[in-house]
DNA sequence: GGGGGTGGCTATTGACATTAGCCTATAGGC
DNA sequence: GCCTATAGGCTAATGTCAATAGCCACCCCC
C-alpha cells in the first residue's frame, strides 16, 4: 500500500495524493484503507519515514570511496537526482518529526549523518560543523525546491546551474573556518 | 480582505488558511466571500502577488547604497527576517506564476530583479549571471524553508549559521567566474 | 466445524469549496 | 422624491474528502 502511494504520490504530487484517489488506485473502497494505515497523518508519515531512509541509502553509495569536494559533489548530485526522480518522496521527507516519534527523528537523522560524515573530511569543530552542515543542506534543498517548482522560468541550463551552485559550495566549504570573519572582495 | 487573508495565513500557515476559517475571521458566512474573491485560488494568487511585491520592496530598501558583498548580506538578512516575520505570506511568495498570468509573472520578477541588480555589481555575463542568481535563491529560500519547517533540530544558534551561510555565499559570488571548472583542496 | 483474525463493505458524519438563487440597502439618474 | 442597478450579504444545496461505526465473508488453524 506504502507502495502505490509512494508512486501516486511522484505522478500526482504529495498534495494531491488523497485516500480516495489511493483507494482507487487499489480497487477497494476508501474506509477499507483504514485497516491498513490509520488516516492521513499516518500515511504521510509513512511516505516520510520511507522517503527519508531511501534518500539516505541513496547519498550513503553516492559517498562511498569519496571525500571533501569530490564527495560533496557526487551527494550534491545524487540529491538532486533522487528528488527530481521521486519530487513526491521529496515531498515527503521535508515533514519535520513530531516530538518524541523515534522512528521517525533516527531516519531525518540518517540523512543528517551522511552530511555530517562528508564533512567530517573538512575537519571542523563544534559548532562549524553543524553551521556547514546547516549550509550544506540549504543549498541542496533550495535548489531542488525551486526546481522542482518551476521557480526557475527561464530556459538555461539549469544541470550547469546546480553545477555552478555546487562547486561555489565547496569553495566556500574549503575555506568555512577562514571566512568566519571575513568580508568578500578577493577579486578585482 | 486580502488583509486579514495575510493576517490568518501569517498566523496559522497557509496550508490552513480556509474560507471557512476566513470567513469567520470577518464575521460573515463562507458564501459571501465569493462576492470579492474567485475561490480559493484566486485567493493564494491574490496573497502570492501581494507577498512578492512586498518582499521585493523590503529586499530592495535593503539594498540601497550597497553593493557586491554589502548589499548580498543586507538583503539576505532582509530576506529572512521577512519570511520568519511573514511565513504564511512567504508561503504564498513561492507560488509559481500561472502561464500568461501577467501581474503574476511580473510580481515574480520584481523580486527576481533584486537579485539581479545586486549580482550587477559582480560583473557576470549572460549565463554566469543566471547562475548566481539561482544560487542566491536557493541558498536563501534552502535556508529559510529548512528553518521555518523545524528542520533545524539542534539549538545551535541559526543566526549565526545564516550568518556563516551568506558569507560563504558571498566568497562564492567573488570568485565565481573562476570556480568554472575547478575543485576544491585551497587549503591543508 | 468452530473461532478469531484479516480485510473487505455500506452508511453516516463533518469540514470545506462551490454554485444557485434570494433579499436589502443605497447611490445616482430622472 | 421615486426607480432601478448594483454591491454585498444570506440560505440552501451539491460534491469531495477524511473519518468512524458497524456488518460480513473468508480462511487458517486447531
Amino acid at each position: 500500500m506504502l507502495d502505490e502511494a509512494e508512486r501516486c504520490a511522484d505522478e500526482v504530487g504529495l498534495s494531491r495524493l488523497t485516500l480516495a484517489a489511493l483507494a482507487d488506485r487499489l480497487g477497494v473502497r476508501q474506509p477499507s484503507l483504514y485497516k491498513h494505515i490509520d488516516g492521513i497523518d499516518a500515511l504521510q508519515r509513512g511516505l516520510s519515514i520511507r522517503a527519508k531512509n531511501e534518500l539516505a541509502y541513496v547519498l550513503a553509495r553516492a559517498a562511498v570511496g569519496r571525500e571533501r569536494g569530490d564527495a560533496v559533489a557526487s551527494i550534491s548530485h545524487a540529491y538532486r537526482t533522487w528528488a527530481l526522480e521521486h519530487p513526491g518522496r521529496y515531498t515527503a521527507a521535508q515533514r519535520a518529526p513530531a516530538k518524541g516519534d523515534l522512528e521517525d527523528i533516527a531516519a531525518s537523522q540518517a540523512v543528517l549523518a551522511i552530511a555530517t560524515d562528508v564533512l567530517a573530511g573538512y575537519q571542523l569543530r563544534d559548532d562549524d560543523a553543524i553551521d556547514a552542515t546547516r549550509a550544506l543542506r540549504s543549498t541542496l534543498h533550495g535548489f531542488v525546491t525551486l526546481e522542482a517548482a518551476g521557480g526557475f522560468g527561464l530556459p538555461v541550463d539549469v544541470d550547469r546551474s546546480f553545477d555552478r551552485l555546487v562547486r561555489g559550495l565547496i569553495t566556500a566549504l574549503s575555506s568555512w573556518t577562514n571566512t568566519s570573519n571575513n568580508d568578500d572582495e578577493s577579486r578585482e
